[in-house]
DNA sequence: TAGTTTAATTCAAACGTTTGAACAATTTAA
DNA sequence: TTAAATTGTTCAAACGTTTGAATTAAACTA
C-alpha cells in the first residue's frame, strides 16, 4: 500500500511557480485568470493525478454538496427507483447522495439522522419508518437549519415540504370501483393510522363509503403493518366475522398478497365471493 | 428558515472561558483533561445543541470515517441485505456508509467511483456492474491509496481482496446433482464470462461434466445477461437444437425463471422432460 | 507623459477541528 | 527545602481549500 500523499493544489502551484490561490481560481473558472495559466494548471493537475479534496472545499465554503436520503428499505422497487432517480437528478447539479436505510426501525432512523447531520449534508430527503411515531429527530433536522423534504411517508407533525400522491383521492377511487362492482361490505386492512399516507387512505375509504351511503363498520377496519404475514392474519380475522366482507382492500400490496393466499387456502373464489385489491404497485 | 449559525467548539470555549483545544480534548476523552471540565463541556455542548463538524475533523485528521459502497442495484434481496449488514457492522466502529448504485452501468460506476474518491472515503467496498469490462477506475482507487474490497462480483484484473462464495464448487455441486438425477445433456445459461463469478460457475459446470465423463458441448453453453427476458430467449434457442437438453442450469435465478416460462408455454414437463435449476436465491 | 482602466496574480485570513509542544500549577519524592 | 514528576491547560500550527482585498503589470486615454 503506497503511502504516497495525495497531490494538493499546493503541489500544482509549486510546479508552475504560482500561488495556490491562482490554482484554485484556475480550477474554478474564475474569470480573472488567464487562459494560459488555466490551461497549464489543468495540464499539471492531470499529470499529477490531482484529486480535489472535497472536505477542505466543503469546510471553507460551508457546503458539502452532499444530500442525505433516508428510506425504510432499499429492497423495494418503489424506494430503490425513487432513490435512483433522485441520484441522477442531483448528480446533474453536482450533488452526491448518501443513501441510508432505516429498515423500518425507529432507532436506526434516529442514528441515520444523527450520522447525516454530522456529515454536514446540505439537505435531507426522507420517508418515515413504519415504527416511527416520535418526530423529534426530524424536527432537529429543521432546527439545525438543514432543509428537509419528506416523501411518500410523512406525518403532519413534521413541519417539512412533502411529496407524494393524493392518497385520499386514490383510495377513494379504489373503493368507488369496488362499490361499482357491486361490493357492499368492504373491509380495509389499513396501515398504521399515525402515518400520513395510511391515515389518508383510511380517509379515502371512509369518504367513499359515506358518499355511497354505505355503513362504516369498525370491525371491517384493521390496522396492520402490511407485511405479507400480517395480511394473512388480518384476513383470517375477517373470515371469523359473523358476516364476512365481500371485498378486502389492503393499503399495501404485500398484505393483499397475504390475504389472497388465505382466501386461496380456504378455497374462496376471488373475486366472485370476496374481491381483493391492494394499494401500491410492488 | 432560521440562519442561526451552528455552534462550534469555540462557542463552548467562550462560555466556559477555556480554549477550544481544551474543549476538543474534553470531547475526545483526552486523558489529560480534568473530569470537572469534561463534565462542564459536555453540559454546555448539550445546552447549545452542539453538532460536531465532521468535515473539519476529517480534514484535520486526514480520515473521513466514511466507507463507500458500490453495488449494481439496491432492489435485489441479496445486495440490499449485504449493504444493510455492512452498515450495521461499520457503524459499530464509528464509520458511516455512502451507498451508491451502478445500475449495472459502466458509466454510472465510473462516476460513482469518482464521487466517492473526492468525498475522501476511507475505503471502498464494491461489486461489479455486469457491463464493466474495463477496470481502470478500480485500479485508480488502489493507486490513490484507498483500500478496496470487492465482493460477489469481481475480476482477476482487479488487484483487490475479494469476498464471495466458492462458485466453482457450488456450481459443480449443482451439476453433480443433475447428473445424479439421471440428466445427460445439461445446458448452461451462463453469465458473462468476463466476470469472475460467472467464469467460475462455468468452470464448475465443466469440471463436473468432465468428472462424470460427459461430453462438453459448446452448443449447450450460452452466454447471457441473465435477465428474465434473456433467459426466455436462450431457452428458445436451446429448444431449436436437433437434440434437446434434458436439463438447464442457469447461472442466475431470473434467467432460470425465464427458461421455466418458455417450457411451460411449450407444455414441456419440468423436471420430467427438462429439469431446470438456477443459481442464487432471489 | 502622466493618469486611469483593466487584467492577472498574490496576500492573508478564514472554515472548525486536532495535536504535540510548551507552560504553569500542584503534588510527590528525597 | 529543593528537585522531579504529574496534572491540567494554553499555544500555535496544521489539514486543503476559497475569497475578497491588495498589489503589480500592462494597456489604454487624454
Amino acid at each position: 500500500m503506497s503511502k504516497q500523499k495525495k497531490t494538493t493544489i499546493k503541489d500544482i502551484a509549486n510546479v508552475l511557480n504560482i500561488t495556490p490561490s491562482a490554482v484554485s481560481k484556475a480550477l474554478n473558472n474564475h474569470p480573472r485568470i488567464s487562459q494560459k495559466t488555466r490551461d497549464a494548471v489543468i495540464q499539471v493537475a492531470k499529470n499529477l493525478n490531482y484529486q480535489p479534496n472535497r472536505l477542505a472545499s466543503a469546510l471553507r465554503k460551508g457546503k458539502s454538496n452532499l444530500v442525505g436520503v433516508i428510506i425504510p428499505r432499499t429492497n423495494s422497487i418503489f424506494f430503490s427507483n425513487v432513490v435512483q432517480h433522485m441520484e441522477e437528478v442531483l448528480n446533474l447539479s453536482g450533488y452526491n447522495v448518501i443513501m441510508t436505510q432505516s429498515n423500518e426501525s425507529y432507532t436506526k432512523e434516529c442514528s441515520n439522522i444523527e450520522a447525516l447531520l454530522d456529515t454536514q449534508v446540505d439537505g435531507i430527503i426522507a420517508s418515515l419508518a413504519n415504527e416511527t411515531t416520535n418526530f423529534e429527530s426530524y424536527n432537529k433536522i429543521i432546527n439545525n437549519g438543514v432543509p428537509l423534504i419528506m416523501f411518500d411517508r410523512s406525518d403532519y407533525e413534521i413541519n417539512a415540504d412533502y411529496i407524494g400522491i393524493d392518497d385520499v383521492r386514490s383510495s377513494q377511487l379504489i373503493v368507488d370501483h369496488l362499490i361499482t362492482q357491486g361490493c357492499k361490505r368492504i373491509a380495509h386492512i389499513a396501515g398504521f393510522s399515525h402515518t400520513r399516507i395510511y391515515k389518508n387512505r383510511i380517509k379515502g375509504y371512509i369518504d367513499s363509503l359515506e358518499q355511497h351511503q354505505l355503513e362504516i363498520n369498525e370491525d371491517l377496519i384493521l390496522e396492520s403493518n402490511l407485511s405479507l404475514n400480517d395480511g394473512r392474519e388480518k384476513m383470517q380475522q375477517l373470515l371469523q366475522l359473523n358476516e364476512r366482507p365481500d371485498a378486502v382492500y389492503a393499503a399495501g400490496d404485500y398484505a393483499a398478497l397475504g390475504a389472497l393466499q388465505i382466501l386461496k387456502e380456504h378455497n374462496i373464489k376471488v373475486p366472485e365471493e370476496i374481491a381483493v385489491v391492494g394499494f401500491s404497485n410492488e
